[in-house]
DNA sequence: ACCTGAACACCGTTCAAGT
DNA sequence: ACCTGAACACCGTTCAAGT
């Protein structure tokens, strides 16, 4: 469990060790104390990289960014913004643990950046203006980032995302939700996600 | 500071203050030793109420859910699922200390049914099928939440989340962001919010 | 039935001291 | 320059004891 190789601490290892722990034990578990053990160090020794246990949960968010790709340049407009957004969802299927954090606390650094100007790229050499570019940018991220949670956590007013699936509840009261019987068992995530994507596409065609 | 009335504790009683003390001090700040001095009475004796400060959070997302109005019967389906939405967006506005804690902790009861219940009702009295009509609440949904948090926290990967504005921003290398000017500073929530509904509605309206 | 005091096992963080 | 040990002010939670 310890790490074996002693090398010397630097900022981004204990970040990589914090990532690599809240992957694993979730976010709760994570203390200074025990970020300190799994690199083989006093937990003290950790604020010479880092000034607080905040700064370390930001710089865990900077190193998720981190691993976000930036979609190729052959591809039209619509698949590349979804190509975009996709390797979003799959940021929080790779790290359902850690991936709240960058809802909660968004970035303070401006490594994120990047990718807003791709996208306003994409945009523009669709024919979008400013305005409406940039209205597109915040829905599009809005939606992603509320499915991606709501994938990771269970959906908000979700039926079954309760303890109970929809199927115990009384017919008479929910007739609506229980009128889609196993509809709500064989969600397809991928499609249902891509839906979103479309149906948010479509509109914006409209714009154009 | 402290509660004066000494009303007999309840559960209902307990998490109301939580709420109010959250929604004063934010949620790091809520602690049960805190919230009993706040109720004038020890932190233990709020283990009589609530099991542990796990539920004690679960039952603060029961206040809140409780707080969401259903839209009245007599406005078009368009209206009915904007009006639904916009009174989740009011919550998150409400409530910026808590409403993390319901993208976080979707609640455990079913307290939240009856408006996934209103929802599928307004989609199928549209005309809409059962499947598509749940992918288009997730969708919703996830629009939803993700715009709300990102209002209350600042966009992740949105300029002038960082320290700095787009103002900032080297021209050369973020052109298109650059490009956008005072745009990025005047942007209306409310207008943004809305385009983001429509854009949906309109790809929606495709499909019917 | 409800509240309390003392206690336990944890936290994050500071600081003087070591190398 | 980096790491440590001891200490401080907090946590959540348990439990035996009080009323």
């Amino acid at each position: 469990m310890v790490e074996s190789k002693r090398r010397p601490l630097s900022r981004r290892r204990v970040l990589e060790a914090a990532v690599k722990f809240a992957d694993r034990e979730g976010l709760d578990a994570l203390s200074m104390r025990k970020l300190g053990a799994q690199l083989g160090v006093e937990a003290m020794s950790l604020y010479n990289h880092v000034p607080n246990k905040d700064a370390l949960l930001d710089g865990m968010v900077e190193v998720l960014l981190g691993e976000l790709e930036v979609p190729s340049e052959d591809a039209g407009w619509e698949e590349r913004i979804k190509e975009a957004y996709r390797g979003f969802r799959r940021l929080a299927r790779r790290h359902p643990n850690i991936f709240p954090l960058l809802v909660v606390r968004p970035p303070d650094t401006m490594d994120g950046v990047w990718l807003v100007e791709e996208f306003m790229k994409t945009m523009r050499g669709a024919g979008f203006d400013p305005a409406i570019s940039l209205y597109a940018f915040r829905t599009f991220s809005g939606y992603a980032m509320g499915y991606a949670m709501a994938e990771i956590r269970g959906f908000a007013m979700e039926p079954g995302g309760g303890r109970d699936g929809a199927a115990t509840l009384p017919a008479e009261q929910f007739p609506h939700i229980s009128g889609l019987g196993d509809t709500l068992d064989e969600v397809d995530r991928d499609a249902e996600f891509e839906f979103g994507l479309d149906l948010i596409l479509a509109g914006l065609r409209e714009k154009l």
